[in-house]
DNA sequence: GATCCTATTGGACCAAGGTCCAATACCGAA
DNA sequence: TTCGGTATTGGACCTTGGTCCAATAGGATC
């Protein structure tokens, strides 16, 4: 009971990390039950040791563990950039631990006895939340690799263009003549993709351009 | 000492929501010596019945309180849309609970006996939490303003443009003459404000605007 | 040295955007 | 009924943007 609300968490991966090869059992048969891909894991290092393919969706982690702790885990994770959805399972929850946990950016602290339905719930939203996060991130990537297919100047172009400047203003602060950044604007639209002004506005925006005054 | 790291959070409105008198009083003294302006409830309901001028930037906020507790007064606030940083001060902290006020977007959550300093980095996240949310808050609510000064013809016109399409589109698609489209166009570039198209662009983002198929 | 990439510019031309002046038509409020 | 706001369109005209073809020049690479 309690599956997953249906294709948008279908088939998604998530990761198990806990020292208890019991909880770990449980866990994972309650979780594939649900629908899901499971991967499970004896301990942080083994988690980190791990050939990274793919990344799970969504990482149920225990908090106190031989070894690196789950919260450490999830610093680590954090300073690597890899991210994931991260569900605490705490026999031994105390507030501050959990608190901070919230605060590094987990979706969810939940503590033992586990209820099914509330984790299944946690690892729905988790899932959800990590695949949003993840089309954001891959277009951000896309732009940004198409970013660097632009030479220098055509960058600086870039730059001005998504600012609203006409292009004969544009011209005048790189100190070149209209034609030329006529030349480089197509260009620009052609590497970017871009149909129009207002495209290539977003696309800016995404990817976080700024003109540097 | 620990003073607020100056000129960000300086003279902000801190509020202070608890039963107790004596905790009043002793969070009062610390946070007005810090620098912020205070304003004390004894309940969630004195809160809510406070002539509304100015929302404080920060809540602080006790758990279990007679009456209204302070997550069901987080509640409250949320669905009335009134959004400002709210740190727990809690004397009973249970994982549960504060687990949940993280995730109904509390900025902290401590536990009493607070450690001044603690709390006063608390504050000072929350605050300038808050200023940030504002400052984005008051973008958003000038634009809908100055979208509300558009005709409905107008608005059409101004959701098709930035879409990227051009005149000659949009008076296909809205059923009328090109030269009608740039009648709208420019009194929409003038009652919006905005200087160039990627201004407009960036607006209607901001807004929101999404054109419907 | 030959070749490729990049930057730059010219000329010609067409399409699109923007502006000014002006006019018609509908509709609700005074 | 008149007045004001809104929607609509015409015409004339200028500015911008976009495109095609072509050419020069400096650097880096092979």
């Amino acid at each position: 009971m309690s599956a997953p609300s249906g294709t948008l968490v279908a088939g998604a991966l998530v990761g198990i990390v806990d020292d208890d090869p019991s909880v770990r059992k449980g866990l994972a048969r309650l979780v594939k039950g649900a629908g899901y891909r499971v991967e499970v894991f004896a301990s942080a290092r083994e988690f980190l040791a791990r050939p990274q393919q793919e990344d799970p969706s969504c990482l149920l982690l225990d908090v106190r563990m031989p070894g690196l702790t789950g919260p450490e885990l999830q610093e680590a994770l954090a300073i690597a950039g890899r991210r994931m959805s991260i569900v605490f399972v705490s026999g031994h929850g105390d507030v501050v631990g959990s608190v901070k946990a919230m605060k590094g950016g987990a979706t969810d602290f939940l503590t033992k006895p586990v209820d099914a339905r509330e984790l299944l719930d946690a690892i729905e939203r988790a899932v959800a939340k990590a695949f949003t996060a993840q089309r954001e991130q891959a277009g951000a990537t896309d732009v940004q690799s198409r970013l660097k297919t632009l030479t220098a100047r055509e960058a600086q172009v870039f730059a001005l263009v998504v600012t609203g400047m006409l292009n004969k203003q544009v011209a005048a602060e790189l100190g070149i003549v209209e034609k030329t950044v006529k030349v480089h604007r197509a260009r620009v639209m052609e590497k970017m993709r871009a149909g129009s002004l207002a495209e290539l506005v977003r696309l800016a925006d995404r990817a976080g351009i700024v003109a540097k005054p």
